[in-house]
RNA sequence: GGCGACGUGGCCGAGUGGCUUAGGCAAGGGCCUGCAAAGCCCUGUACAUGGGUUCGAUUCCCAUCGUCGCCUCCA
């Protein structure tokens, strides 16, 4: 059974599930105004490596993750650029899955988009207006955080300490809001900017009415998990929650949060791989495997830090995956090393704890390896099945063996003839020829092998 | 000012009251190889500082220094 840390009881605990065998989980995805960083990049691995681990011990997951395409940025950016704000969200959304295919991040299995829910973004604010926890002011709806009791929840302070602490902050909307810490349900529209309908005049939804409105909407009330960003716990966590609970309404059972990505860390990284804060400038420079190693050998609620010499150390220890991967490919793999399983399911288990996982995987690699170099080839089979296994749980694609061309081989067998014959320089250089065109050229005493 | 997280070996990054003190990358030595590659073996003896608790602390407590995050729309 997963236990993970809950933010909001600020503990691990089991991942009850409503429905059993069936996860419900909300991620809230991104608002589509420029090109997706790493940071997003972080999120989306985080909730997709959960996703197929889950799935991988057969649990059929509902992931719901949302397109942000009305907001206040999008808006500002139409108008600096005079363009039409839905070509700024086609485009965006459009590069935003090119770069999560880039990282090997499967599609949600929902994607709902706020502009396509604001019929009952609208209602659900009318119903906390007639409640008396939400009310109008000249420029939008606001909800009453003072009518929500255990406001502060995720942000893990009181209304009163946060206002003390806020110290001298410019207040939104600060004129007719009934406290400082009231947020926009609907905003009015100013003239040129997109808006729909309303009771209150023309308008748009607020950031934190559209996620409420579309979690609930598709996974229904006392959904299992949501997820994000630290950064999103508190105020946008915070306020979707106050408004189901206004509403009368359960919300998630279970928070889950990652991580930040920290400093990129260097002048070596931007000279020689480019910015690499932007996740398509990574997508294009490393194997698509690379930031999800990273990720995966550190824990996801710690900080990490991305430089060029991480994803290269990372990159490497791929590349023994790889070999190992083409080493074993003719294996006959029917069983599979069931301890080796059972403890990486311990690992995952336990708040994911995928740099355990990880230290399983070489410590499994390693073992295989070493079996084969013994001529053991049935251990060597189990353990490399179970090796797999684990790739597969977390989203690290397996490199798929290319068919080696006929006069590859043809190659190959002039080299071993060589080496026969003693003739190493002409051995080397059909070694080096090979390699040259990009093969992986591994000679051994039962003769060479080649693999892309 | 409030709340929270964190300081681990050359780098990244787990973890733990003593037991085999992860793993990756890099480095040195060795095995294998015609030479490489791949692979395997060995080596480095780390836990911010100062106190305290304890038979014993990197791990618990306190303080100090330092880094970072959130405190109204940022994954």
């Amino acid at each position: 059974m997963l236990h993970l840390y809950d933010t909001a009881t600020r503990q691990v605990r089991e991942l009850a599930m409503r429905e059993p065998g069936r996860l419900s989980m909300y991620l809230c995805g991104p608002t589509v105004y420029g090109p997706p960083h790493l940071g997003h990049g972080r999120a989306t691995l985080v909730y997709d490596i959960l996703r197929r681990y889950l799935e991988w011990t057969g649990i059929e997951v509902r992931l719901v993750s949302n397109i942000t395409d009305i907001d206040d940025k999008i808006i500002a950016r139409a108008e600096r650029e005079g363009r039409e704000w839905s070509d700024i969200t086609t485009k965006c959304e459009d590069i935003w899955f090119r770069a999560m295919e880039g990282i090997d991040v499967l599609r949600p299995t929902d994607v709902p988009h706020a502009t396509e829910w604001v019929d009952e973004m609208v209602e659900m604010i009318s119903t906390l207006e007639a409640s008396g926890a939400a009310y109008a002011t000249s420029d939008g709806v606001y909800l009453s955080v003072e009518s929500v009791e255990d406001y502060g929840l995720l942000a893990y302070q009181s209304l009163d300490d946060m206002i003390a602490g806020g110290g001298d902050r410019e207040v939104v909307g600060a004129g007719e809001k009934r406290h400082p810490a009231d947020f926009a349900l609907w905003k009015l529209a100013k003239p040129g900017e997109p808006a729909w309908e309303s009771p209150w005049g023309a308008g748009r939804p607020g950031w934190h009415s559209e996620c409420v409105v579309m979690s609930l909407g598709l996974l229904g009330d006392g959904f299992d998990l949501h997820c994000g960003g630290q950064d999103l716990r508190f105020p946008h966590h915070e306020n979707e929650r106050a408004q189901a609970v206004a509403l009368g309404r359960e919300f998630a059972r279970h928070w889950m949060h990652n991580g930040f990505v920290v400093d990129a860390e260097g002048e070596k990284m931007a000279k020689s791989v480019g910015n690499v804060s932007n996740l398509l400038d990574l997508i294009e420079a490393y194997d698509s495997r690379v930031y999800r190693m990273v990720l995966l050998q550190s824990h996801y609620r710690s900080p990490v830090g991305i430089s060029g010499d991480g994803l290269e150390a990372a990159g490497r220890s791929i590349a023994g995956l790889d070999s190992f991967i083409a080493r074993t490919a003719a294996l006959d793999e029917t069983d599979t090393d069931g301890a080796t399983l059972d403890a990486f399911r311990a690992a995952m288990d336990d708040d994911l704890d995928t740099p355990k996982a990880m230290a399983l995987l070489f410590d499994t690699m390693r073992q295989a390896n070493t079996a084969l170099d013994n001529g053991d080839a049935d251990t060597a089979a189990r353990l490399s099945s179970a090796v797999r296994e684990i790739c597969r749980a977390v989203g690290l694609r397996l490199i798929e063996q290319e068919t080696v061309p006929a006069e590859v081989l043809a190659q190959a067998a002039a080299l071993d003839a060589a080496r026969a014959a003693k003739d190493f320089d002409v051995a080397d250089s059909i070694r080096a020829e090979l390699q040259d065109a990009g093969w992986q050229v591994e000679t051994t005493r039962d003769g060479t092998t080649v693999r892309r």
